[in-house]
DNA sequence: TTAATACTTTGCAAATATGCATTTTTTATT
DNA sequence: AATAAAAAATGCATATTTGCAAAGTATTAA
């Protein structure tokens, strides 16, 4: 138990189970591991090596690019997706810090 | 990204998505807070500081319970909850070993 | 043993999330 | 300009989660 009462402002906490729903996700833990062990992986690849959907595959994108959790930079046809690590560690330590 | 590929065994990638579901919710991150900082704290402070129906947090203290969050006590007619740090501390070291 | 308190469980309606097929948008190629 | 490929967005059915009221269980006290 914390000796110290830090009391978290609401957006704080709100903000961190809204990353943390985006992480809790079978199909989306995949996808963010994936896209950590592929530098530079396009949702084609994604998709197509992990025997998903196109369109599940895009709509689980869209949630953990909402979340802020993965990054896209389009490359001609494709869009390269990467994992935005100081998004993670943030909500990692946000845990840490909340409960220790 | 990781240069080692460790492939990470379903069972425990599905294990650890149900923890951060369990978590991943404003009431429960709320409740959770409120038992990290109250030792040996018994249902009704719980709910009646926190301003909650008492179904429902029973109900979410029950989600809590079944992911191992947190572990209770009976003590008479009170039941004390406290929490499970080393299931907290597994989970987010989870989350750190699978992307990082 | 009756009543009261603390807590859990259940049933159900409303809200939200998910999966899937289809359509739309964007860019490249011919 | 027409076609193709990559990815996103949309519409809709199904599944899951949530909140709430009511009923059930356990323990204490009168």
């Amino acid at each position: 138990m914390r000796k110290t009462k830090v009391s978290i402002n609401k957006e704080k906490l709100h903000a961190s189970s809204e990353v943390l729903r985006a992480i809790a996700h079978p199909l989306r833990m995949k996808i963010l591991e994936f896209i950590d062990q592929n530098e530079e992986i396009n949702v084609n690849k994604i998709y197509n090596t992990l025997g998903l959907e196109q369109s599940i595959t895009s709509q689980h994108l869209r949630i953990l690019r909402t979340a802020g959790l993965v990054n896209t930079q389009r490359d001609g046809k494709y869009i390269h997706y990467s994992i935005d690590y100081g998004k993670i560690e943030e909500s990692v330590v946000a845990i840490q810090r909340f409960l220790h």
